[in-house]
DNA sequence: GCTGGCGTTGACATCACTGTCAAGGTTTAC
DNA sequence: GTAAACCTTGACAGTGATGTCAACGCCAGC
């Protein structure tokens, strides 16, 4: 499949995706006319990419669990590297979240 | 006092309190030289500007404050459009601390 | 064989805030 | 009187992911 149809069948840009590949996370076979050519597995791919990127993990944080898919693992989350971004990220998401609610208190104080 | 020493009693840099004062946050008058030139409220509206950045606001979300104190009341919380930045962004906060939680849900059960 | 829609690369724009540098003027301290 | 430390304006850099535009090639339908 073409880039396009890679795109909106991972809800994604044409754009993003030459972005992911320029970061190295996606590689793309050529067609004679120079096309990019994708497959099935690339499209678990980028949905997985996304998947993420809309939890909050950043492009860098998502490389894990593309190599893990790479290796044949059927879940990007399968493999120690990915288990450790998730467990930092849980960590992150739990200070954030004491963070705002100390915030939160600042405010309805302000408010009250 | 100059812009020196305002920027370290704010805890910020000089070049952060020209860029307030070429957004309309801050005026200064000037010295005969051309330096500008602070006082204690200036002081106060700094660190007012600070902590709500501090707390996640963007710039443009601290004008009302600014003006408030400009205003003449004590603290930048008084004025009803600073209230509604104040209940906008709690409101936000909620919002994201729930979304956190959702987030927080999917990664434990990824780990699981 | 033309038109429209897709593809290609490369480059610049966006957001919000700040760092940093250049090239110069001023003040302070010795 | 000179060096260091401050100030001035203006401009460019960088973050992260993507939008957008330009200038061009390819292909399908009519």
């Amino acid at each position: 499949m073409r880039i396009g149809e890679l795109a909106e069948q991972a809800g994604t840009s044409a754009r993003a995706l030459r972005y992911y590949e320029q970061q190295g996370l996606l590689s793309a076979r050529r067609s004679s006319n120079g096309y990019r050519d994708y497959d099935e597995e690339d499209l678990r791919l980028v949905r997985e990419i996304r998947a993420l990127l809309e939890i909050g993990f950043n492009l860098e944080d998502t490389r894990p669990f593309v190599e893990c898919i790479r290796e044949g693992h059927s879940s990007g989350a399968e493999c120690p590297a990915s288990v450790e971004v998730l467990t930092r990220r849980l960590a992150e998401i739990d200070d954030y979240i004491a963070r705002l609610r100390r915030i939160r208190a600042t405010i309805v104080k302000e408010l009250g």
